[in-house]
RNA sequence: GGCGAUAUAGCUCAGUUGGUUAGAGCGACGCAUUCAUAAUGCGUAGGUCCCAGGUUCAAGUCCCGGUAUCGCCA
């Protein structure tokens, strides 16, 4: 087999938040796929880095009062411990604010640019008047055009669905400053997308995306492939755009050129040859992990990107899924937002490497962390099957044979058929179906627990004259407890490592499935992993509410503007007299400029009284629109004589003033039934 | 709203180009066993393959419509 040369990638973690499980899916995949290579003994580098531009970066380091690159340099140290404690290995982490990047970057816009694939041109844009900045969308709050649900953002309602243009929001507010955004003109540069459309078919169909995203990708040809705006107006936390004034590269242009600066830096770490992944002609394989969210950027921008600067272009694009938990969409609200490092906090990484594996196939199909299924699944799998073996195995072994194996036949069937499986679990792993990989050494690790049992070794020690069958099956169990190690060595990289240990072998290589044990001394067995508690799970679970509720808590903490007044008796309440009453007439009033005049009807239950009440909600309500509605009224306030005339009670309404000014109205009740003018109100 | 994905046992998932009686693991129940971290082995129960049409000798699988869930909309 001839060593391949690979270089394989995560998506960016963008270096605003924590990293949470949703994350881990990829890493781990991308992590598990990278260790069996290079335990198959090719060439392959592992690298990513953070993704450290853009406007939320800059708006949340000036909300902390630091510098972005402050940020980033806390969050990354963060990620990279997350990582780290994942037994996530990666070769090299950098960041996309790095030197390397910004030469990378520039390279490749000045080549775009000088081959004709840059245009510029002025676009008009929501700027914050204070802040003195462009809004992206995201960044512009106000009521959705379509349903009227308030609070929603620049781009789409989250209430109805409706996608619009930040400009045809209501009331829009920059989320920034809350200034009012206005309309102003800035040139922007653009990167001709189209002109490579011919290029990207061809690309997109030729197996460097998986199948299931061509009907994706098909559409978006369909639609057309529009110019990309890459560049965005200082303020900016960016690289300033070469030859321009106060132009910076928008965020997603560097970020995956980031993969090839994170790789440069690895290169000068370990004295490789750039080029020999990168260049045009390049013969080794570049491997992108992402998530189905940015099949977008790279599946066409980022190879056109790459074709049109004269680099080579990925082999591969493998989206997956996402994570859901219980079923569900992870909600930061909702108290299933579960950040890596509450997990670590209370449970071991491995576990959750090993699930995830189990349930990760080379689809794009969403993955569900069901918490009860993992705790049985783990311990069952792992510690039950797995690790039992070696576990039933050792003492024996130790106790009555010093710890000498004996020699072990491989043309044992048992033996034969566990390391014949090696060239299809191999193929498995290659292909991404870890969780077939899994299905397939499980039911492997059943067979030795059935062999075992069946020749009852521990029957056989009673007997004096039988204990050399004794060391031949405990032998052989442990033998098969090697192979599946190493199996198993990619996704459980640290429980293999204790493996070893208890084997006394060195890094196992994949090739290692054929070595011979006969006559290897093995150490005594200790706990390889301990079980999982669902009471870790729900401690995790604790924690994670916790922050929900202080995710939700700050929207609520706002200034009483307007406080609760003193408490009253109830007698006091009961000598108002509140009926309802039916707008009978409504009409202006010459020379009073917030002044209605209402002529109540306040019903049969009083008789039949009529009141006439001038009320102050000119400013909310045309007379015309108030007639034939019922409100409540004041029925016993004192009347007083008004310039207009007397004002015999006094209609109730809420709110600040103005437009925004709300009479109140009765509803109907569950019972079909309506209120009456009359009824007291109490 | 447009487009896409998914829907199979209590739970998590397999089911290859349509082809006998729809499978696994976990869980439940029963039995056996005690070397092993209450770990293993044998067995039992459990399914209207989301709903409704259609194609076919034959549909979990193909086609059409619907429902639900999830995602994407640069």
């Amino acid at each position: 087999m001839s060593t391949r040369k690979i270089l394989v990638t995560s998506a960016l973690p963008y270096a605003n938040g924590p990293i949470h499980l949703g994350h881990l899916v990829e890493y781990i995949q991308t992590d598990i796929w990278t260790r069996f290579q290079k335990m198959q003994g090719h060439e392959a580098w592992y690298v990513c880095a953070d993704d450290a531009h853009g406007t939320p970066i800059m708006l949340r380091a000036d909300k902390e009062g630091i510098t972005p690159e402050a940020l980033i340099a806390k969050t990354s140290e963060e990620h990279q411990a997350d990582f780290a404690d994942f037994n996530i290995a990666f070769d090299h982490y950098h960041s996309t604010h790095s030197d390397e990047n910004r030469e990378l970057a520039s390279d490749i816009y000045l080549k775009l640019e000088s081959a004709g694939h840059i245009a510029k041109r002025t676009i008009s844009q929501a700027f914050d008047p204070e802040k003195q900045m462009f809004l992206p969308d995201r960044f512009i709050k106000g009521e959705c055009p379509k349903c009227g649900a308030a609070d929603q953002y620049g781009d789409n309602c989250e209430v109805c669905g409706a996608t619009y243009s930040p400009t045809e929001l209501k009331n829009a507010v920059s989320a920034v400053s809350g200034a009012t955004p206005i309309e102003k003109d800035s040139e922007h540069y653009f990167f001709k997308l189209g002109d490579f459309e011919a290029f990207l078919k061809e690309w997109t169909t030729s197996g460097h995306v998986h199948e299931s995203l061509e009907n994706k990708l098909g559409e978006w040809f369909e639609a057309g492939l529009q110019d990309w705006d890459i560049s965005r107006d200082a303020p900016y936390f960016g690289f300033q755009i070469p030859g321009s004034d106060n132009k910076y590269f928008y965020v997603w242009l560097d970020a995956p050129v980031g993969y090839m600066a994170s790789f440069k830096a690895l290169c000068e770490k370990q004295g490789l040859n750039f080029d020999e992944y990168w260049a045009e002609d390049s013969n080794a394989e570049v491997v992108h992990f992402i998530g189905k969210d940015i099949v977008y950027f790279h599946a066409l921008f980022w190879p056109a990107m790459l074709k049109g600067a004269g680099f080579r272009t990925p082999s591969k694009i493998l989206a997956h899924g996402f994570l859901t938990l219980n079923g569900e969409k992870m909600s930061k609200s909702r108290g299933t937002f579960i950040k890596a490092r509450t997990w670590l906090d209370h449970m071991p990484a491995e576990p959750l490497r090993y699930y995830f594996a189990a349930k990760l196939n080379n689809g794009v199909s969403d993955l569900d962390l069901n918490l009860e299924d993992f705790v049985a699944r783990v311990n069952s799998d792992l510690v039950g099957k797995y690790v039992n073996i070696a576990s039933r195995c050792a003492n024996f072994i130790t106790k009555k044979f010093d710890g000498q194996l004996t020699e072990i036949t491989e043309a044992h069937p048992l033996v034969a058929e566990c390391a014949a499986a090696a060239p299809q679990i191999a193929e498995l792993y290659e292909q991404r179906d870890f969780a077939r990989a899994v299905r397939e050494i499980m039911a492997l690790a059943d067979k030795a627990n059935q062999y075992i049992a069946e020749q009852e070794p521990w029957a056989l020690a009673k007997d004096e004259s039988k204990l050399p069958q004794v060391h031949d099956i405990c032998s052989t169990g442990v033998r098969l407890f090697h192979i599946l190690s190493i199996y198993l060595k990619p996704l459980l990289p640290a429980l293999g490592e204790k493996a070893e240990a208890f084997l006394n072998l060195p890094p196992q290589q994949w090739s290692d499935v054929g070595q011979n044990l006969s006559g290897h001394a093995i150490n005594k067995f200790k706990p390889l992993m301990t079980r999982v508690q669902s009471e870790d799970i729900e401690k995790v679970l604790e924690v994670a509410a916790e922050e929900a509720k202080a995710f939700a808590e700050p929207e609520k903490k706002v200034e009483a503007t307007n406080p609760i007044a003193d408490e009253i008796e109830f007698d006091d309440f009961a000598k108002i007299d509140l009926r309802l009453a039916t707008i009978v007439e409504a009409d202006h009033v010459e020379g009073a400029d917030k002044l209605l005049r209402l002529q109540l009807d306040l019903g049969d239950e009083t008789g039949g009284v009529k009141k006439q009440v001038f009320a102050g909600i000119k400013s909310a309500y045309d007379p015309e629109d108030l007639i034939g509605k019922t409100t409540v009224v004041v029925a016993n306030l004192k009347p007083r004589k008004m310039r207009f005339g007397m004002s015999e009670g006094m209609v109730l309404a809420a709110g600040p003033g103005g437009e925004d000014l709300w009479i109140l109205e009765p509803s109907n009740n569950s019972r079909g039934k309506f209120s009456q003018a009359g009824n007291r109100v109490k």
